[in-house]
DNA sequence: AGATAACTTGACACTATGTCAAGTGAGAAT
DNA sequence: ATTCTCACTTGACATAGTGTCAAGTTATCT
């Protein structure tokens, strides 16, 4: 899971074979399939692993303490800071996910995790009676989960060579203006 | 074409093969390459083959016409009304982007081109002074351009189970709260 | 001394793309 | 009437990657 990790992170994502991934780790590429039976599964172990490793739940306590439009701010912080790093892994389960059914169970269970962040965070939002006039929390919900995707951050990040540190506020006040009043 | 077509449409773009479309063509596999020496040119060649078909130069003149906001909303309109045209083979040219270099650069040289109708549609409604103080035109053409990607539009329509009119307005209404003044 | 578990090497099946060679059949050129 | 050409056919093959299978090795525990 290691190797695997490094070797995604490396390449964010693409080309990335099991022998590569066997190599890196020292052992044959017979020896991976001992331990995972698929590709699909490594990659959702690994990405279990990088959950524990960088102790997600800690990181977004911050944002499930604070109420209102600060939640929906610090939740885009947190979420939109871990993305870099699952980036690897998340790119190569969407990649497989047209042809591999377990590849796509186990990226769109991830992203449901995500969304029930959103969730939260609009729901935090409308407690404080700022969600926007006209919006539900449904709807909200779907675009604020939308907007901070991989396949967004991916987009702003490389192909319009934004920064890390412009996507974030960038979003934040795109998050504020759009679902917010 | 006419079979790559339909089968993408069909199939939303995953797991259709050579052989498939030759099938549905009524012409052997190998025929196939007597056309297009790679899958990344047939489906480049079929993009290619429904904007003269579906005249898009046309369908994008009412927004060209537009000034200041309106002109960003009839953007949305027109490119956003033909997303689910071109979405089956969009999504099998995004899938081919990690390991295809010639796919990558096709799907990259067709969304060059939406990108300059965001640039065109932002600088209206600079122009207009509508242009939401602390954007700069650079950045407001980024997000927009990412707000109405294909990736974005499959979200918000399969994941989310929006409806095209849903889509088309919910996606004007935050261009215009997140971007204008 | 023997059992067990983690590994190794090497071969193989499968799927999809793309290549190659030899042959067929219909219409145009001479 | 013959020959040429072109679009096609059939069938075999190379390549790349995933996943499977079988037989053998090595260290450790009992």
């Amino acid at each position: 899971m290691r190797a695997t990790w490094d070797l995604l992170e490396r390449s964010s994502g693409a080309g990335v074979r099991m022998s590569d991934i066997a190599k890196a780790a020292g052992i044959s590429r017979q020896a991976v399939y001992l331990h995972f039976p698929t590709r699909a599964e490594l990659l959702t172990c690994t990405a279990r692993y990088m959950d524990d490793v960088h102790k997600v739940d800690e990181a977004l306590k911050a944002s499930r303490a604070a109420t209102g439009i600060e939640r929906l701010d610090l939740w885009i912080d947190a979420w939109g800071g871990y993305i870099p790093q699952i980036h690897g892994v998340g790119r190569a389960l969407i990649a497989m996910r047209d042809t591999d059914e377990a590849a796509a169970a186990a990226w769109t269970d991830r992203m449901q995790a995500v969304r029930h962040g959103c969730e939260a965070a609009i729901r935090a939002v409308e407690e404080a009676g700022r969600l926007k006039p006209g919006l539900t929390p449904a709807r909200a919900t779907d675009l604020l989960w939308a907007l901070v995707s991989v396949e967004m951050w991916e987009k702003l990040r490389f192909e319009c060579g934004w920064s890390q540190a412009d996507y974030i506020t960038t979003l934040q006040a795109m998050a504020r203006d759009s679902l917010t009043s």
